[in-house]
DNA sequence: TTTATTTTCGGAAACGTTTCCGGAATGATC
DNA sequence: GATCATTCCGGAAACGTTTCCGAAAATAAA
């Protein structure tokens, strides 16, 4: 009632109390050709009395663009996504766009509604990420029939995929085992979820290594603390502790490295540990946690740039494939053996 | 050109196939009255077969509702912001609503903007978590003409406010001074943003207290962990450190805790410290940070739900004002003077 | 069978824009 | 002042739905 009180003023009413066309309003709203000066500001000034707003829904019928995006992540919670959700808001909205936010939480079936019902989102295009990829995925996005950008979370993809693609920096996990090897460290394990999930973090650990221990690699659930944790604990009970843990995450890094001072374990001193996503809390755990920064902002504003230019020209058909390299920062979790480790604590 | 090939399939395309009209597409599509059983499977048929997907735009320039509500908050990367925007989608999906994402960086015109252009926005309903909280927001919210939720982060709000307000937990500062002095400490300090954006956290100090040493009291840049650390410094310079900080949030804690082990401070045992929000940081920093859950979640997802009774019910006058109970979690950086302290590391 | 009632359906009018197209007004050129 | 080119403007036709209203068909009652 109180709402619907509120008589909505169209382009007729100003029309009207402007003494002309609406097709003259139109032009004065868009900064359309064909109008002199004069009656633009007169209009506009009458449409600032009146308070018109013009009807997005009709402007979209006829225009057939919503001047919105949509963003599916697996979990706005989780890692570095605030950060590219961030991102994208920011370069959607300085484009005049808007970002809706669906969460897919790594779920395939979820992943895969998304893409096929994108044409009951209401937006322009989309920007997925995806981290369970199931594999009709490429299909659905070859015939999706709306630009789509991906967010690529370590996955392989396919070269033929009708998307501009973003990497979350695909050599993450090489810079780390490199690292880990220049330092000295000959014990190295794996801290992660499964194998699947991304994949490409663990494969770098696999091809790193000469022969894969397998008492050396441990799986989690997910990407929480809670797996570091767990992690901590299964390879403080193994006869022979490994010298580095190579974490998927920095959460699970963190996890670790609390949860073997708990256990007396000496990071670095007896075992390195180094993540991945460099997020804000590797600075303020103690110690300090070396990571490997993916760049999340920077992938997530080039990716919705992509996906903005592809909406303007709907026609090209080069696909963009780009990767951001991957920086490793090394911080106190991780130090050669070579050098004297400080006094323990 | 490739996207627009995509021919575009109307109500009209469905009538025809099907051999009806297209007010008894319409019908079957809402699930309407006045159809019968075996045509609608009919037509539910040749929808499915065509690929047809209803325009959006079109309905809503109809039915006058875009199925979507907007989310403004300061920044998604902050704090249990996260937490917010996952409860709110959950909660709008499940009531087959999209979520818009807006950032509005804390920035006093820009939360204004976003109340005043809501018609701009093209939601049904908006959901507004205010910080800087400009002194026109409440008369803007009051002749918004749309359907407003605010999520409240401690402001004391107009009571005339023609808005639903859930508040995240409005006494959390009253139960972290309470506690710190419950454990015998007595000089207690507060370490947070400038006095007037959270107020009320910084209130409750002040209220919790006979006399305020203004040299207790350090206001910082933002809620970040960097403010933390700066604000341990500043803590350390004094002739006479404080026994205890209380902290506008658990950034702010953990950067205190940490600058303060850096700076061989013993953490409870010389300075107790408790954040607000209790993220799931506090239970990896070390010591573990005691902290007061806000119930942001659950806060979110009443908010949403108030909104969305709203846009139904868009009639009733009655505006709901809730407050949630504030918990507080004792953990490791906050103990009693009475009890002897651990030993030092 | 006829009539009354109910159910099912289709035509057409909105909803509020943008844009094509033709006409009026203005200015330039001779 | 007539002619022509330009600029400016308004009418009206879309855009793809929902929904009102009346007609037709089916069913029930007589």
């Amino acid at each position: 009632m109180i709402f619907l009180a509120a008589k909505k003023v169209t382009i007729e009413d100003v029309a009207r109390h402007a003494g002309v066309g609406i097709a003259t309003v139109s032009r004065a709203i868009n900064n359309g050709e064909g109008i002199s000066a004069k009656t633009r500001t007169r209009i506009l000034q009458t449409i600032e009395e009146l308070g018109f707003v013009p009807n997005t829904s009709a402007q979209s019928l006829k225009v057939r663009l919503t001047n919105q995006i949509a963003l599916a992540v697996p979990d706005i919670r989780n890692a570095i996504i605030p950060d590219i959700a961030w991102a994208v808001e920011q370069a959607a909205k300085a484009h005049g766009y808007r970002v809706v936010q669906i969460n897919t939480a790594g779920n395939a079936r979820a992943e895969l509604e998304v893409v096929r019902d994108i044409k009951k989102l209401h937006v322009d295009g989309l920007i997925v990420m995806p981290l369970a990829y199931p594999k009709t995925l490429p299909e659905l996005i070859n015939k999706a029939g709306l630009p789509i950008s991906v967010i690529n979370y370590g996955k392989q993809l396919d070269a033929s995929l009708k998307a501009d693609v973003v990497c979350l920096s695909i050599l993450e996990g090489k810079l780390v085992m490199e690292h880990l090897q220049q330092i000295g460290r000959t014990r190295i394990a794996y801290a992660g979820t499964q194998k699947d999930v991304i994949e490409d973090r663990y494969l770098a650990y696999e091809l790193a290594l000469d022969r894969v221990d397998a008492s050396l690699v441990y799986f989690g659930e997910d990407f929480s603390l809670q797996t570091g944790v767990r992690a901590a604990d299964y390879f403080h009970s193994l006869a022979r502790m490994p010298d580095a843990v190579y974490a998927v995450n920095d959460m699970v890094a963190i996890g670790l490295v609390n949860r073997f001072k708990e256990l007396g374990v000496r990071v670095p001193e007896e075992v390195a540990v180094v993540g991945i996503d460099n997020n804000q809390w590797t600075t303020i755990s103690s110690p300090q946690i070396s990571s490997v920064s993916i760049m999340g902002s920077e992938v997530a504003r080039l990716a919705t740039e992509l996906l903005l230019r592809r909406i303007r020209e709907q026609s090209r058909d080069d696909y963009e494939k780009v990767e951001f390299e991957p920086r490793l920062i090394v911080r106190e979790s991780s130090v050669s053996l070579k050098r004297s480790p400080m006094s323990g604590s």
